[in-house]
DNA sequence: ACCCAGGAAGCTC
DNA sequence: GAGCTTCATGGG
C-alpha cells in the first residue's frame, strides 16, 4: 500500500459522480478497474492510501487529475458566475482521465439508459471479452481492446446478449467507420491513429470527427472529449445538466439541450468540463444535501 | 399501463 | 434548425 498527501480532493465525489462506471466500494475502499489496471484506493482526510497493478503514484496523480491547479479552476468558475451553492456541494470533485476507447464504448452505451444498467452492460462485456486481472484478493476483468472485441463475428448479437439493446448495432458500425477512415485493417492500430489524430485537432474538428461515428452525437462526443481526450472546453449536456443550467442561469425557463450546451461553453470557456461536472453533481444530489 | 432513463438518427415541416 | 418518433430494456 502506498501513501500520498493531497488537498482539494474528494475521492467519493470523484469516483461516484458518474464519470466512470467500473468501480466497487467495499468497506470504505474503492476498487476501480480502468483498462487493464486495477486501482485500490481510500481516503482519510488529506491522505490517500492506494495500490495499483501497474503504475504507482504517477499513475494516480495523472488518472485523478491531482496534477491540476485546483484553486485556479475554482476561482475561475466562481468568477464566471457558478453559484457558491454548486461549488461547495461538488468541491473536491476532479475530472478522471480515462482511456479514450473505453470511454467511447462506455458512453455509446449510455444513451437513453441509466447508470446501474450501463454498469451491468459494461461488466458483462468485460467478463466475456476481457481478461481476468487481480490485485491481491480482488479480481476483475480488463476492458477489452479494439481487436479483442472486433476480431469476433456477430458483434452486434454479442452486444445484444450483454444487454446493450438498440445501441448494439452501433458498435460494429463504429469499428468499420474508424478502420475505413484510418485506412487500416488492424482495429487496434486504427483506433490508436484515430484518437491521436483527434488529440491534435481543435475542439470543433475533434467533435466533428467523433460525431461522424454512428451512435455518437453531441453529448457522447463531448463526454469522450472531456473525460479522455483533454478537451476541457467541452460541456457535455444531458437532461440533468440542461435542467441544472435552466434552474441556475435561466430562472427555471425551459431551455433546449442545445441552448444549454452553447451557454455552458460560452460562459465557462476552458473550464466548461469542470463546470459541467459540478452542475451535474449538484443537480443530482441537491435533494440529498438539502 | 405508463413513464423515464447521462441520446442518436431519421424523418417532416 | 426545431419538433416528432423510433430504437431495447429495466425499473419506478
Amino acid at each position: 500500500m502506498q501513501r500520498m498527501h493531497i488537498s482539494d480532493f474528494d475521492l467519493e465525489k470523484t469516483v461516484e459522480c458518474g464519470q466512470i462506471f467500473r468501480w466497487e466500494k467495499r468497506d470504505g475502499t474503492y476498487y476501480i478497474t480502468a483498462q487493464n489496471n486495477i486501482l485500490l484506493i481510500r481516503q482519510h482526510g488529506d491522505i490517500l492510501n492506494f495500490s495499483a497493478v501497474r503504475g504507482g503514484s504517477s499513475f494516480v496523480k495523472r488518472y485523478l487529475s491531482l496534477d491540476e491547479d485546483y484553486s485556479k479552476i475554482i476561482s475561475s468558475l466562481r468568477k464566471d458566475g457558478l453559484p457558491e451553492e454548486v461549488i461547495s456541494s461538488a468541491y473536491g470533485l476532479r475530472l478522471i482521465r480515462q482511456d479514450p476507447f473505453e470511454c467511447l464504448m462506455s458512453y455509446v452505451a449510455s444513451s437513453a439508459s441509466n447508470i446501474p444498467r450501463i454498469k451491468r452492460n459494461l461488466n458483462s462485456l468485460c467478463r466475456n471479452f476481457g481478461r481476468r486481472i487481480s490485485l491481491g484478493k480482488f479480481s476483475s476483468y480488463s476492458f477489452p481492446g479494439p481487436s479483442e472485441i472486433f476480431s469476433r463475428r456477430k458483434i452486434e448479437n454479442s452486444f445484444r446478449k450483454f444487454g446493450f439493446g438498440f445501441r448494439a448495432r452501433f458498435y460494429p458500425q463504429i469499428v468499420q467507420s474508424v478502420m475505413s477512415t484510418e485506412n487500416s485493417e488492424n482495429a487496434d492500430e486504427a483506433f490508436k491513429k484515430f484518437f491521436s489524430r483527434i488529440r491534435r485537432m481543435n475542439y470543433e474538428g475533434a467533435k466533428q470527427a467523433l460525431t461522424s461515428l454512428p451512435g455518437v452525437g453531441s453529448k457522447v462526443a463531448d463526454c469522450v472529449l472531456a473525460f479522455s481526450l483533454g478537451f476541457s472546453e467541452a460541456f457535455p449536456t444531458d437532461v440533468w445538466v440542461r435542467r441544472g443550467v435552466s434552474i441556475l442561469f435561466f430562472n427555471g425557463r425551459n431551455i433546449s439541450v442545445r441552448e444549454a450546451e452553447a451557454f455552458g461553453r460560452r460562459r465557462f470557456g476552458e473550464n466548461a468540463a469542470y463546470a459541467q461536472e459540478f452542475i451535474y453533481y449538484w443537480i443530482r444530489n441537491r435533494k440529498k444535501l438539502s
